[in-house]
DNA sequence: GTTATACTTGCATAGTGACGCAAATGAGCA
DNA sequence: TGCTCATTTGCGTCACTATGCAAGTATAAC
């Protein structure tokens, strides 16, 4: 953060596609993905594939395949250990992402510029 | 802050489904969709439909649609004017939206949970 | 009233995603 | 080696979504 006026900040306006992935809103955007996010972030620690499935409704291969979404997005991370796969959420990756977005739209925001010259925080 | 004690952060974590809408990440999760969202940004100013279609190789129609389909999520408002439609950003809604939940990942991560009482903010 | 402009909506089509079942892969164990 | 458990992958189906075209609606200008 060197160069910081009008000029920049209108540049990273424009560079809001950028910031905002497609992807891992794409991932966010299923109902049984949120549901196993929230049911993995319940749990406090790192769960496989089975214990997960035991909450959703859907067959066990799709919960299989929508953790292996989530990890895609990089919004949870998986292990390895023996013949289990033990699926962790990545809460600090996601919170930095989320208030990064937030940051950017706030650099955008006309009535900020206007008022405050600095982005927020 | 009244009653925060760990069985109440715990249903904080449960409650994360119902602070992340799956149809606020849908919206998001197309790229013409973001495209358009960041020139609206990038515009500072409301825009309408013709003006946003200029920038998008897709039919005038579906830039109509797709802004329809962001308004109700929230993240863009419309306002008539005359025979026009003006839509804008709600920076506001969306960088709050984003910061609530960060702060409700943050809530649920265990390393938060063992090592500060509180949640942020 | 008629015409022009700005936008929305109906409809058909192609592409994508979610789903369940079954088979395949991989790791530990007898 | 053969067996079992945990998970992934292939495949077909169904549903949803994005898209373009054409028709419809609303507002302003003539």
């Amino acid at each position: 953060m060197s160069k910081r006026h009008a000029t920049s900040r209108t540049t990273a306006c424009c560079d809001l596609a950028g910031i905002l992935p497609p992807r891992f809103f794409k991932a966010l955007g299923d109902p049984n993905r949120i549901a196993l996010l929230a049911r993995l972030a319940a749990c406090g620690r790192p769960c496989g594939v089975t214990e997960m499935a035991a909450c959703c409704p859907i067959d066990f291969s799709v919960t299989s395949r929508h953790l292996a979404i989530l990890r895609d997005a990089g919004i949870i991370h998986s292990e390895k250990r023996g013949k289990e796969v033990h699926y962790a959420v990545r809460f600090q990756e996601i919170s930095t992402a989320l208030r990064a977005m937030a940051d950017a739209l706030d650099g955008c925001c006309p009535s900020r510029k206007t008022k405050a010259k600095g982005t927020t925080k």
